[in-house]
DNA sequence: AAATAATGTAAGTAATCACTTACGCTTTGC
DNA sequence: GCAAAGCGTAAGTGATTACTTACATTATTT
């Protein structure tokens, strides 16, 4: 045996760059050549790391999610008191929401969602996301005594549905930065809170 | 002069196989071939209806709008009283939202938003969505006096990220039929009524 | 230093795809 | 009835793409 191989240290080199061309162009104008461009290697070498395309935006999906992860593990631990952590969490999306188009990976994988593989990634991201809300919605409700209407896990879809339309609406321009803000806040705030009447 | 041309009535003829190509396969993997295939004709028929495949997207597009468009009208006209126009949408939404699958073709115009043409269709058909639910807030506000809290243009937004969240749930089996018709039903009402605090 | 496996370069390949060309048949106006 | 334009069929084409093969170079172990 000689020459300990490298590949893990490769894949997490490469992995931003592949998963920014794939936010940029979507997954079928993602080819191959051009992530080994954007790479700085040859083809043959993002098939030594990943066993094909599909593998490669896979890794992707995941790599996304442990990036929002990431930053929200942040948010939970600057705690100041005078805010709950699902408000902090709402207030940071308002602001920062769609920044890094990551979105667009979600979107190109719901057009490919016939392949099983790459809708099983999906559904765990989405259930992830929707379970780790729903979490902070039910530890917000216990802080502030707030409404107990809406079951919180489905609060929690309504969120994930409405980063979704501002990442769309930012996408298309539909709306100003300024509104698109105001709709994360207010309607994020009337899901947190919400009575049944 | 010979002949008059019937291109238009081919082209509506055609319209509701394509549409339904689209939403099964996405963009991309729509071929011309498939789509000439599954309209039992040519595929340089297909281009004598259309300038190219870029311009059988954007007319699936409008389409799809219409025909939800449709339903709406249909709708509003059978009013019963006893409920807002509303709060009928939201009660069909539960019950048959994303049934054809139309949602597949946003997604797959998402994927290629880097195109002016098919970013002004989506943007078309988006804000047209917004503005006719807003609408249908304001107008149900009025009739039952309910809260006036949450801007109605933000509500609507916040509508149509619940539309689509329902559908991304329908389509990765996130949750089962009864949920998916709970959040809309439940979620939508708590942004008809919202209050803030 | 020599064997060995990792790493890199370059070229190739079979398949697929959007779109075209060529041409024959049919329908209409005059 | 006949010229002109619409309509249909069939085959092709150049470009692109995911993935492969062949081979030279480099680093590491013993």
């Amino acid at each position: 045996m000689a020459r300990p191989s490298h590949i893990t240290e490769k894949r997490c080199e490469l992995l931003p760059t592949v998963a920014q061309t794939f936010a940029e162009l979507g997954y079928r104008r993602t080819t191959t050549a051009e992530l080994a461009r954007r790479c700085g290697v040859q083809e043959n070498i993002l098939y030594r790391l990943w066993h094909d395309k599909k593998a490669m935006f896979i890794a992707v999906i995941e790599h996304v999610y442990e990036l929002s992860a990431e930053v929200w593990r942040e948010l939970l631990r600057s705690g100041d008191g005078a805010s709950t952590p699902a408000e902090r969490l709402l207030a940071y999306e308002a602001t920062h929401h769609g920044e890094f188009g990551h979105y667009r990976i979600v979107f190109a994988g719901l057009s490919e969602t016939d392949d099983p593989d790459i809708r099983a990634a999906l559904s765990a991201m989405y259930q992830r996301y929707q379970r780790f809300i729903a979490s902070q919605i039910r530890a917000h409700r216990q802080d502030c005594e707030a409404g107990t209407g809406l079951d919180p896990a489905l609060a929690a879809w309504a969120v994930v549905g409405l980063g979704t339309v501002a990442n769309i609406s930012r996408e298309l321009g539909l709306v100003d930065d300024q509104t698109r803000e105001q709709l994360l806040r207010e309607a994020g705030r009337s899901l947190l809170n919400s009575e049944h009447k």
